[in-house]
DNA sequence: CCAGATTGGTTCAACTATGAACAGAATTGT
DNA sequence: ACAATTCTGTTCATAGTTGAACCAATCTGG
């Protein structure tokens, strides 16, 4: 029946978190081209820093850290291993697993990497206090609890309309 | 000569945003699955939230709008025009551009998807006050500012390390 | 000890997104 | 008036990402 809900553009919570979302889609961009010279992505630096901050972690936890496929590390992990910038040596306990691990010209390039990003970052948020970043890290590390615990109540939310049948996924 | 420049996880700007980033691809991720029942995905959802808020938008501007290549739209759309969602009618001024405009049935499906996200983001978000959101946009909103204009002035901050030559693009 | 289930990794087909090259329409400058 | 330039949208080759199917190694439970 109603159609014209009062649409959300208008809450807060909406239209904030609009901007949250744009001004990271920004910041892929630029950083994006900021990688350039190294000849590397974002994608490829999400690898090193965690191959950086956690040595001989395997593929597959690798993948659940990043949220992405398996698959898709099963195409750049070789690609990267043959930059020489990792090495994916055998697990001797178990040899279904590859450990991973930073060369030293991947942990130089990473660090590099890391240079420009954290530049950037500093750059982009310069007129942000120390008190203001802290709280927007708060928020979202509020917002990646609320939603990487998804299957426990998602129940209270659903009273909100009619008969839209918000399903749960499969 | 310092490669162990002091590392930037303990900076606030820099450990905060990877909080922003990681909730947007995990807000991203969740979005995805609940526009499942309705058959779109966040770029359709994108499209079709600007072409209601904007009716009679050409694709150029849409796609600067949301910051893709105008290739990208000249797959969509037809796909979106087959589905009944909008209408692509040439301007009889300018016999170049097209003028997206929804039907009604894409102006219906549109506000379902509108009522998914919204109720996704308040969900999501209902932890924070609504200053703590309004904060948490205005230093977006000064991030999106920042990062939009970078031509002007991105000379302060290449003074990093020694000869990396963070080459701007081509 | 061995059959079944599980897990780590790879391969492959499908889909999405991009930039370059292109064609048609409009604008500009002489 | 007309050639050159610019602008809008399309097409195409390419690259990135995903999920499903698959193989090998490990674990589980008789």
């Amino acid at each position: 029946m109603n159609k014209n809900q009062a649409l959300p553009w208008d809450s807060p919570r909406f239209h904030n978190w609009i901007a949250v979302a744009r001004a990271c889609q920004v910041m892929g961009l630029t950083l994006a081209r900021a990688l350039q010279p190294l000849d590397i992505k974002p994608p490829h630096l999400d690898i090193l820093v965690n191959l950086f901050r956690t040595p001989g972690i395997s593929q597959q936890d690798l993948a659940d850290k990043l949220l992405v496929g398996r698959s898709n590390l099963s195409m750049l992990l070789p690609q990267l291993e043959k930059r020489g910038l990792l090495v994916r040596r055998g697990d001797t306990q178990d040899r279904r697993v590859l450990r991973l691990e930073l060369t030293p010209e991947g942990t130089e390039l990473t660090l590099e990497a890391i240079a420009i990003q954290s530049a950037l970052i500093d750059r982009t948020m310069k007129t942000a206090s120390t008190e203001e970043c802290n709280l927007v890290g708060d928020v979202m590390t509020r917002i990646i609890g609320e939603l990487t615990m998804p299957d426990a109540a998602p129940d209270a939310a659903e009273s909100l309309e009619t008969g839209t049948s918000v399903g749960e996924k499969a």
